[in-house]
DNA sequence: AGGCGTTATATTTGACATAATATAACGGCT
DNA sequence: AGCCGTTATATTATGTCAAATATAACGCCT
């Protein structure tokens, strides 16, 4: 059974820290759910597939967050005796921890506001 | 001089509000520039031109935005003495407030682990 | 009535980001 | 050597969003 889908559903805030260096993007929202995915499955793939990317999509994202920092945030392997693999490298856990911070306390400082505009939306 | 000089490639933050209702993005940051602008030149037109963007992406971001909201955020006419314009509402210019000061309060919270994250970046 | 500058709306075109597809490399296994 | 599951990389296709283009409407003016 389709539900039919009349009502556009109820208003939701996210906090978005988008870090740019020129024209691309170093860093946010994606990039961070993306890590996660990868300390949670230890490998590109699978992290990809858990949040519905294609792994080239995800690879080259972890590539760009890589040339971004000045330590990468992914190590990575290929075959061995796991069949490669992937993990947070110490700069990368520190980042997404750091990233993960501001969000808390970004929306726990604009709450209030939130809950007013809230008010101001359609339902 | 007090203006530095500025790579292009320097890192930049931007904290980003966006708030969505199902698959519609009723506000963000665009959105909140653009009633800007339309506050400030009194024309959907001008302020589409002074910020890049052709009159009809303004113009249905902004319908988007009356859609979205319980009471339109911008008032437009056309013809008449002045040959027509748009102005906020006063609940346009209510919502554009908050959301400005939202982003004002949450800069300042990051700020500190903004420059921990900013150190990690290559330069 | 016609001009003016703006808003309003539809349709077509085009650009660009993403997906899809294909292929190779890796290195320890058995 | 050949298999395995993963990463690595290039190339092509596609779908979506925005730009471009076109046209109409508006209402007060002279």
């Amino acid at each position: 059974m389709k539900t039919k889908k009349v009502s556009a559903g109820r208003p939701v805030l996210r906090p978005r820290f988008r870090i740019t260096r020129g024209t691309k993007i170093a860093f946010g929202p994606g990039k961070a759910d993306l890590l996660e995915g990868v300390a949670k499955t230890g490998s590109i793939g699978a992290a990809a597939a858990h949040m519905g990317m294609s792994y080239m999509r995800a690879w080259s994202l972890i590539q760009e967050m890589n040339q971004s920092f000045q330590q990468p945030v992914v190590a990575s392997a290929r075959g061995g005796h796991r069949h490669g693999g992937a993990e947070l490298t110490p700069a990368g856990r520190r980042i997404l921890a750091l990233y993960r911070r501001m969000e808390r306390h970004s929306l726990k400082i604009i709450r209030a506001d939130w809950r007013i505009l809230q008010k101001l939306l359609r339902n």
